[in-house]
DNA sequence: TTTGAAATTGCAACCGATTGCATAAAATAT
DNA sequence: ATATTTTATGCAATCGGTTGCAATTTCAAA
């Protein structure tokens, strides 16, 4: 336990008798130092144990290798696959993540953002909160001139980079997969409508529903958060309807989980009394019984595609603006929890 | 997006004429400095957006107050919960995180290791890989006097601080009430004996059997890793069983829930024909038709308890050595999948 | 042999906050 | 009025790596 002394590129400089701004540049590979030299030093350090001190280079070079990620929740598996995504990129660029969760909270997620405004992080990747009302608390930020690139929640009409997936097909491309199985009266449960995410499939579900010559009626729509317990008080809603729907469009897996289950202890039969899609395919999308209908949502692939932008940006490899929408794929995946059986 | 200059504590000193030695101890709220100074400094930081240089501070007080944690995956819900613990603590006491996981691979576990030392975290939380033989490349550590502290999956003689369940007990706990639901041949799906967790749970398991008298059969202790297609390859194995087991005791939740999923699937009922316990009561244990019953391991708890240790430590707030071992406590919860008709 | 270019290396000034020690000023005691 | 504390503030060195510019050495071309 006793502490060993800190090797510094000044103990190397002296044993080798060369001077510390040689010792720097040859640890880095600096083209004017001679080749012979370098190996000398890099022998030596390895040897001593060195270890490079990234506070002094931090704070001499005026910057931290470092990315904020603020997202709203960290439990499912969506969130945890771009995350991924987001860690494999910037690990071979060589970035430090710190990672900020607000718990769905827009007073959170505004401390989130200035807790790393002061950690002075080179760039900011955000999915924005539940509540979250307008980006003022990314001002900061923008007056700095770090850049900011959203994800997922984010507000489609500001002028800032985003990656998405376009919710509004994916929300008709469920629905209409629901109308073509036979049902008449679709429900769509979903959250906060100031979201885009939310607000977009119920666009595409209104759309689809239009398309088809199906009435939308306000009753259908059912609002809530998406915990357990939200989850249960949707389906109690729905089985207080009459008539009861044939058919939900529901807008995460892990409600559509739970609304299966409380809908099945009812007596419900799924699919057959009524028909269901979820949103994300979760891993529980093919645990729950019967397996549930989805959108593929590629967590990894918008995480990997965030990060790389937003490091292309931040080493100017690029002369893209940091406007761009980048929409990303996502498709219908039917499974059995939306299969009326076959007349 | 032009950027601002930066304002560091010459500024404030200068425009206040006071020395910058001044303006660090009266940010800091050094008792030395006037109250009315104090008041004129933190109104002109305020004015002018000053922010500490985290780098600068670093570099001169040879701390970084940062924590590192190393985990074997982010996916479960149980280390979700975790990281939360230690999230909470860690935010309170002004501590970052770096989080590294390791995707189940001891030779990526090394690497975050040294890439965690390189970047010279005040401590270490860590629960290892999969396949993790030694504790070698915590060496550099301990050299540095830097403390480590071990969760869940963790080398039990080792003398290293550590905070754990007593897997032994929850093994005996959850074969025990198989054999009381009547039980007779009861079966084990877990993972590689060597990480402890798996190796006190099967102790357990064949204690509880060994006290009711009934005989431990090899062919009823089924190793595999976790994941999707293990948990579907090792429910074949129960199938092809003959006779088939009437109880199952599975390590770890998702496992159990693909389990029942695929017994079910082969027209097996659940608990009739088989009673199945799981472990760790993530939330896919009560989406799972039926329920699962299974061993509530909190991690939140294990986390924020975790992290206070290492913090304490730090700040040399306790004497408590770190060797010592905390032993969490866990429960059985009994649900639908345990409980066979009552007769 | 001289000379200019190329290849190496060093000098010294940063980056911004911290802190032991000294000093100055104000308050209290003698 | 003088001596002694207390209270406030400043001085200057320090943490360790980086980098523009200058200085020196090497080498080949003229």
């Amino acid at each position: 336990m006793r502490k060993e002394k800190e090797i510094t590129i000044y103990d190397i400089a002296r044993q080798l008798n060369l001077s510390p701004a040689t010792i720097s540049r040859a640890l880095k590979d600096h083209p004017a130092i001679n080749k012979h030299t370098k190996k000398k030093i890099a022998d030596l350090a390895a040897k001593l144990g060195y270890r490079s001190n990234n506070f002094a280079s931090n704070l001499r070079q005026q910057k931290t290798n470092t990315i904020g990620v603020m997202v709203h929740e960290l439990r499912s598996q969506f969130m945890t696959s771009v995350l991924a995504g987001i860690e494999k990129v910037t690990t071979e660029a060589n970035y430090d993540l710190i990672i900020a969760h607000s718990s769905e909270s827009a007073e959170k997620e505004a401390a989130n953002a200035l807790n790393l405004f002061h950690k002075r992080v080179d760039g900011v990747i955000a999915s924005l909160s539940f509540d979250t009302e307008n980006l003022q608390h990314f001002d900061a930020f923008h007056k700095k001139g770090i850049p900011v690139i959203f994800f997922d929640r984010v507000f489609e009409d500001a002028d800032s980079a985003k990656v998405i997936i376009n919710n509004r097909k994916a929300g008709y491309d469920a629905t209409s997969h629901l109308i073509d199985q036979g049902c008449k009266r679709i429900a769509h449960i979903t959250a906060n409508l100031k979201r885009n995410v939310y607000a977009e499939r119920l666009k595409g579900y209104q759309q689809a529903l239009a398309e088809h010559g199906i009435k939308f009626y306000e009753k259908y729509l059912i609002v809530d958060d998406l915990s357990e317990e939200g989850s249960i008080h949707s389906a109690r809603k729905i089985l207080a309807m009459k008539p009861m729907p044939d058919g939900i469009f529901i807008t995460n897996d892990f409600c559509a989980a739970v609304c299966i289950q409380t809908l099945k202890e009812a007596g419900i039969r799924i699919p057959d009394d009524i028909a269901i899609v979820g949103f994300n395919n979760d891993a529980v999308s093919k645990i729950i019984d019967p397996k549930l209908s989805t959108i593929n949502y590629p967590g990894q692939e918008i995480g990997e595609i965030v990060a790389r932008n937003l490091i292309n940006h931040l080493q100017g490899n690029t002369n893209m603006q940091m406007t761009n929408t980048i929409i990303v794929r996502s498709e219908l995946i039917i499974r059995a929890s939306s299969l009326k059986k076959k007349k």
